[in-house]
DNA sequence: AAAAACAGTAGGTCTGCACCCACTATAGGA
DNA sequence: TCCTATAGTGGGTGCAGACCTACTGTTTTT
């Protein structure tokens, strides 16, 4: 009649347990500061690859990213309510609505970088910065695999 | 106006996001091995809890896993009419609910962790063994801090 | 004995996420 | 020109997770 708070072992020896327990911390620590800002993971997503790739046309973030169509109308739709994004309708196709990031939105995701950068020190809190860029290299690597 | 399918360094170089969207990796595929036998993640839970550290009263199955006690008892139920684990009126409190793993369910994980290993081979193939002990090292510290 | 606290259970809600369909506007090919 | 395909949009659906409430039976406290 064990009453501990403590985790099983069985699960502890788990990467597939541990990935995914503390990707779930990540996720929603991370959402939950965007949420004070009315954002969301996808918002950031989004702002991340327009700065580091340039405009695209909508039809790309979605093949980037990997999200739906109608979804991603919605985020895009957010961020140019927000001043964020811009979107012009792209002349050489008129079907296709080309996406700018607005300087505002280069801001924002300053700021937000910051936020997950916070989110992550307190995570990795019980390591030593060596140990940390190892982790990171480790994840990446296995993120390419997908 | 890029269109390739490479995600934004951006966020590449955020463990935080790493460690989302491959615990989301991980978290689904295991969840998609359980499904196919018609469990989910916390029966497992429940099973690997009562292997490691004997019968529970539900309560503190409750208090060791951290789920809402209402949603233990859907677990538990599940788990006792497939013969997985008995439950049984405890004399000393009638109010307890005292759960105990049966040889079915001792199976059952034994096969439910081979999965999980799979799943981690699967997931993991881009590093060696001695990469692997590393993360797992390196993820079970950070999970400790919660 | 009455009142308060506790263990378990049966329901329901809310939220986020992924997905899907129908529709409009535009473009390109036969 | 007509037909097909494509880009974007609006409006849904279905699902899983966490949570919440009300209720029964039991124990503990006063």
């Amino acid at each position: 009649m064990s009453s501990a708070r403590s985790a099983p072992p069985a699960l502890l020896g788990l990467s597939t347990y541990l990935l995914s327990r503390i990707g779930k911390a990540a996720r929603g620590r991370l959402a939950d500061r965007l949420a004070e800002r009315g954002l969301r993971l996808w918002d950031m997503a989004v702002l991340a690859a327009l700065a580091d790739f340039g405009p695209h046309a909508q039809r790309d973030l979605v093949v980037r990213l990997g999200v739906d169509p109608s979804d991603m109308a919605k985020v895009v739709e957010q961020l140019a309510n927000g001043g964020y994004v811009e979107r012009a309708r792209d002349p050489e196709d008129r079907r296709r609505v080309s996406v700018t990031l607005a300087p505002a939105g280069r801001n924002l995701l300053t700021e937000l970088d910051a936020e997950a950068r916070s989110v992550q020190d307190d995570l990795l809190a019980p390591l030593s910065p060596e140990e940390r860029a190892q982790l990171q290299g480790l994840l990446l690597r296995v993120h390419e695999g997908l």
